[in-house]
DNA sequence: ATAATTTGCGCAATCGATTGCATAAACTTG
DNA sequence: CAAGTTTATGCAATCGATTGCGCAAATTAT
């Protein structure tokens, strides 16, 4: 019940010996004979003596903490990463301290203030859609805090990264669909220049290109990715009467929300049309049919983002050379684009 | 670059006072003249001094920090009541430690000991499905630290608690399928006796009971509430060929599992057999049909529990009255369970 | 046996903020 | 004007762990 915690200076007390030399027994330190430590290592046990943090954290000026932003928290991928990121931290004796931005800008700058305020160790951040004054991260950087950015991330801040190959993935998805005999792809990209997003449009261009199929701006639809927009781009394209085969979407979400249209039109997937998503969120086993998307490994990512943390945390001075890893994403495939012909 | 940061003996070295007088102008402590407080709070803005928040913890004992410990991070009930936990945190100037069990026991001990370790001013958390010990749970009540339990929950520690009414989920659940003209009606329940599921059963029982209809055991499938206990949970029954018109799920994973195989076997959803989960994730719009669900407001959870926390750390002595609030949950009717006759 | 090392541990300061008690100065009151 | 109050601030200890420096005792070398 009323069992203060034990500190160091009790069990020096009740060997007659000072905090200090208690101190060193317990992190072993050579300087002290080994009875001594045995008998403060067996009356650290008896009291059951846990050692304050916070005051090694004042200390050594180091609190354990890890600052983690990300935009939302309810998103496979994003709490797949933090999962990640845990397990390295754990593994190490850190904490991760979760904060969300929502993707408002104001949120972001606040939350990174008080994290620096709150004097974690360092933080690993994944951008919100729309933040473009990067002040608040080179503030960051500038106090000489560590920060790693994943996914969501900019070439404009000299920090550590981690991404997936967008590009790439924009590619696999588009050249996937082309083999299955599609050959008017409608793409849906966000209407603001977020790097991920813009990758994949590009690689997806790049596959139209390689494949010797003219890009048409008009089955470009841009919007904010959430299923709405998925839903409202789709409804736009057929009052247009714009002509498509298929859809490759820069989000689950949207693509989603196509999909919805489509087969309230009568539209069949993937005879008529054949959909891809891009992260591979836990509901595309789930649609019907089950929908294609691009595979992130985001648990990885956060492994990766941890270590480049912790290398950074140790390397206080070796700042000139950002490094930068990048991940593989997989295709997968379900029905929503397998066409048997 | 260089700037190390502010304390409270710069300010005061600047102007030639002591540091206790500077840290009472901060904390605008009556008996500092308003002369010295406005030069002691310019002076803190001009050398943008910041409150070490590890050295206030350290002399008071708190650490500002709340761990959040839930079984696993990427659902969208955790997550949505993390955010509200946040949300009323943040408020107050505290932080959130989240930690995942994984359902896995020892990773919840273990995560618990290390919270109380890093200091924590309390903990709220949700059990995980195999917690049946509850050894570190009473040791964190027993050693005077706050805690509150949300949803997974138990009433064997005398400790506050936020959950919702299953029983009523439960029960409008299978009432509104009973309305809808079902009759034999399939229950997805777990093997291991968790709070939570067996309230909606318990409910369900009723509501059958309620509208005079013979309760069969037969009709009750366990398993693990996952998307594959669904799949096997419906496939076991089809092959047993008893007879159902209707599926009441503690789970929109499990549901969205049986809906697969149904579709799959050509059986109509919701002509056939109308289909009801329990959650509301949010894949459930986007399921063919839509899943019909309960939807239990964990945001709103969240800012409860962290209301029960806050005033839980208020009232340290305040043990014996522990508090157990309720929430009400809401059905939400979507075309799975929808027959138009 | 004396000098030179090594071994084992204590002293006291430090990390920043906080706070009970003391004190000097200014002011009020009789 | 002396005595009592109030006002404004300083002193020093505290929270618990850490660490540079120093010093005795024990051990080894000469």
């Amino acid at each position: 019940m009323k069992s203060k915690k034990a500190t160091i200076h009790d069990i020096a007390k009740k060997l007659n010996i000072t905090a200090s030399t208690v101190s060193r027994a317990l992190k072993n330190d050579p300087r002290i004979s080994k009875a001594t430590k045995k008998a403060v290592t067996d009356k650290a046990n008896e009291l059951d003596y846990q050692p304050n943090h916070i005051a090694s954290a004042l200390r050594s000026g180091k609190s354990q903490l890890i600052g983690v932003v990300v935009p939302i928290i309810d998103r496979t991928f994003f709490s797949a990463v933090i999962r990640g990121i845990e397990e390295v931290a754990y593994g190490l004796n850190y904490r991760v301290v979760v904060s969300q931005s929502n993707e408002i800008v104001k949120h972001e700058v606040s939350t990174i203030n008080a994290l620096l305020h709150a004097r974690v160790d360092g933080i690993i951040a994944s951008l919100g859609k729309n933040t473009r004054d990067l002040e608040h991260y080179q503030n960051v950087i500038d106090k000489g805090v560590p920060l790693v950015l994943f996914d969501r991330t900019t070439d404009d801040l000299l920090t550590n990264q981690v991404i997936i190959d967008d590009y790439l993935g924009g590619y696999m998805a588009t050249e996937h669909l082309i083999k299955q005999g599609y050959r008017k792809i409608v793409h849906f990209t966000t209407v603001n220049a977020v790097n991920i997003y813009k990758k994949r449009f590009s690689g997806h261009r790049q596959a139209l290109s390689d494949y010797g199929i003219p890009f048409d701006e008009d089955l470009v639809s841009r919007g904010d990715m959430q299923l709405e927009d998925g839903i409202q781009g789709i409804t736009k394209i057929l009052e247009q009467g714009i002509a498509f085969d298929a859809i490759f979407s820069s989000s689950d979400y949207a693509a989603a929300g196509a999909m919805q249209v489509l087969k309230k039109k009568g539209v069949r997937i993937p005879e008529d049309v054949g959909v891809v998503g891009f992260s591979n969120e836990q509901f595309t086993d789930l649609t019907d049919p089950p929908l294609t998307s691009i595979k992130q490994f985001p648990m990885e990512m956060g492994h990766v983002a941890a270590q480049l943390f912790f290398d950074a945390l140790e390397h206080p001075n070796k700042k000139p050379h950002p490094k930068k890893t990048v991940l593989q994403p997989e295709l997968i495939v379900r029905a929503s684009s397998l066409r048997n012909d």
